[in-house]
RNA sequence: GCGCCAAUAGCUCAACAGGACAGAGCACAAGCCUUCUAAGCUUGGGGUUGGGGGUUCGAGUCCCUCUUGGCGCGCCA
């Protein structure tokens, strides 16, 4: 939209000045003001050149003020200010071709300026939580950041694909086998003993209840492991997608090792000299690519290759695939496999920045004061279902974690309170966004306001928006481009939340210093048209954090 | 012991690759509905951004150090 032709305008000016000026890496910035008495874009590079140009940040602004062109084109003023930013104020003009961009039928964000972005593709791996217990509340943290940033992805113009991958190989899902035929034991009423480091979970139980009819005395640990996380991520799925997170795909670990990719990788690593031998274990030299702080176990001395190495290969098979980056989002108790994997990658030679892996940082449950420690082998587990029932298991509930959840930065620990959140159904923050949206819908509804609805924006509309209260909605107007952008550049979808809070905060309050209806006739269709777009943004933004976009509350 | 992440108002959190007076919500106090939804708005109190150094035009943000909390450090996944 407009704010990015406005901003690429600017971006050129201030390239060609750089490269005058033999500044090659221009780490300058342009920002939304905060203040609009400091006018509404600002540029630092002034303050940010001045020392190897070796000016003073002022007289070096006022060089480059004269030296732009054109700028009246897009602005009304250019200021000095303070230690030396440069400060535009926008023409009216640019404020009503910035409305009548939101206003059109075609209207986009997708940004258009490849000086600014690069369109690529992403691959994101998030949640993956292993098949051997329903997903809990820290599952539920990562289904909503990933699913989110997906979207805005997208709105970006980026080729995304999501994944979940599932564990369903290896010892703890021989473990989740064992479990569940002891539990069919005590069902049948014989002798039983679930193993220490197996499954308590009362899950489990409904497992081998389920699996009942199926099993008997000589079906193997195999088989019924098998069975039992087919069950468990038909579940999971379903709990998945009624909390509005959809993955493009689910990858087994088993279809890799079906298909021997381990294998394969191994012995390329091997051939290449990166694998060598140490008391009958295969090690992985990751340290020689100094990402790693010493050689890690492939195969162990049994022969059997750890969860390292189908990693390797499921990693090198997104890399394969075609896609640009791999994004990937793990537990923070995860946060060994960063250095390892980046290793891998590196010997394997794909792309330094390829792989990225994000820690989601953890999540504590808090009832009643206390918090909830959670295990899967304990058993003690929040279930994402169980978070959902307790809320009320409906749409609501949905909305309510969602919203909470985005609220937090992803490198923050966050304390959910259950006992707050269901108090909170009533007084949430994600109601105060609705209700901006309903409120505008209320009024939008107003007999009186039928023969405005389908007019057309006019350019002299714009001088009846120029009240303190309306000029900061058109300035957060503004923002919504950027700030989706700086979201997808920090793959944290968490200032979209912050965001939305933000537009309907000054939407109520233009609300109650300013009636829509009873007005001079151009004066009701500017309102009419700024509510619109109000109510525009808010439903886009809403969307792609898939919270419900309420008419009436 | 080594490493990673954090610490901002009484509580939960913001502050956009260092930027202009650190902002919201909840809670607390006092107000605003005969006119478009009061799930809203207005006003007020409340902070040495955990402590101490440093870097610079400028630090909540970067570096060092200390304190506190969480998590890792396996031929488990």
């Amino acid at each position: 939209m407009q704010a990015n032709k406005i901003r690429s305008f600017l971006r050129e000016q201030i390239k060609t000045s750089a490269i005058s000026r033999n500044i090659h890496t221009d780490t300058s910035t342009i920002e939304l003001t905060k203040d609009e008495k400091f006018g509404d874009l600002t540029s630092n590079c002034a303050m940010v050149w001045a020392k190897s140009v070796g000016k003073n940040p002022i007289q070096l602004a006022q060089e480059l003020i004269q030296e732009w062109k054109n700028l009246s084109e897009y602005f009304s003023e250019v200021t000095i200010a303070g230690a030396g930013f440069i400060n535009f104020k926008l023409d009216l003009e640019q404020w009503s071709l910035m409305m009548e961009s939101i206003l059109s039928d075609h209207f986009s964000f997708k940004i258009n300026d490849p000086s600014t972005s690069e369109l690529s593709s992403y691959h994101l791996e998030f949640v993956s939580a292993n098949p051997t217990g329903p997903l809990n509340v820290v599952s539920a943290r990562a289904a909503v950041i990933g699913d989110v940033l997906a979207n805005i992805l997208k709105t970006l113009n980026h080729q995304v694909h999501c994944e979940f991958y599932v564990n369903d190989a290896g010892n703890q899902v021989k473990l989740l086998g064992i479990s569940v035929l002891e539990r069919w034991k005590e069902l049948q009423g014989l002798p039983f003993q679930i193993p220490d480091d197996g499954y308590h979970g009362s899950y489990v139980i409904e497992v081998a209840k389920t699996l009942s009819s199926r099993i008997s005395s000589d079906t193997t640990i195999d088989q019924i492991a098998e069975w039992a996380v087919q069950e468990i991520v038909k579940e999971q799925k379903q709990t998945i997608e009624k909390y509005r997170t959809h993955f493009d795909r689910w990858f087994f670990e088993s279809e890799l090792r079906r298909n021997r990719k381990e294998i394969e990788v191994l012995e390329w690593l091997q051939q290449n000299n990166y694998i060598y031998e140490s008391e009958g274990a295969l090690y992985l030299k990751t340290t020689i690519t100094g990402l790693d702080e010493k050689d890690r176990v492939v195969v162990t001395s049994n022969g059997t290759p750890t969860y390292f190495l189908p990693d390797i290969a499921y990693h090198l098979d997104k890399y394969r695939r075609g896609f640009r980056y791999a994004i990937n989002f793990l537990g923070p108790d995860h946060h060994g496999v960063i250095g390892r994997m980046s290793a891998a990658m590196k010997l394997l030679n794909v792309p330094d920045d390829f792989l990225q892996i994000r820690l989601i940082q953890q999540v504590n449950l808090i009832r009643n004061g206390e918090i909830v420690k959670m295990s899967k082998r304990s058993g003690e587990i929040v279930t994402l279902q169980d978070l959902l029932n307790e809320l009320g298991d409906n749409d609501a509930a949905v909305d309510v974690t969602r919203f909470f959840f985005l609220q937090r930065k992803v490198s923050t620990p966050l304390d959910f309170d259950l006992t707050l959140a269901k108090k909170q159904t009533e007084e949430n923050p994600a109601y105060y966004v609705q209700y901006a949206h309903a409120r505008i819908c209320s009024i939008l509804r107003q007999p009186e306001l039928e023969s405005y609805l389908g007019s057309q924006w006019t350019k002299t509309s714009i001088n009846e928006l120029q009240e303190p209260e309306t000029k900061r909605v058109l300035r957060k107007l503004l923002e919504y481009p950027f700030v989706l952008e700086r979201c997808g550049q920090a793959l944290d979808p968490n200032g979209l939340a912050t965001y939305l809070m933000e537009l309907a905060a000054v939407f109520h309050k233009f609300y109650t210093h300013h009636r829509v209806i009873g007005q001079a006739p151009k004066v009701t269709l500017a309102r009419v048209k700024l509510i619109q777009a109000v109510k525009k943004i808010l439903a886009h933004g809403l969307s792609l954090c898939r919270i419900t976009i309420p008419e009436r509350m």
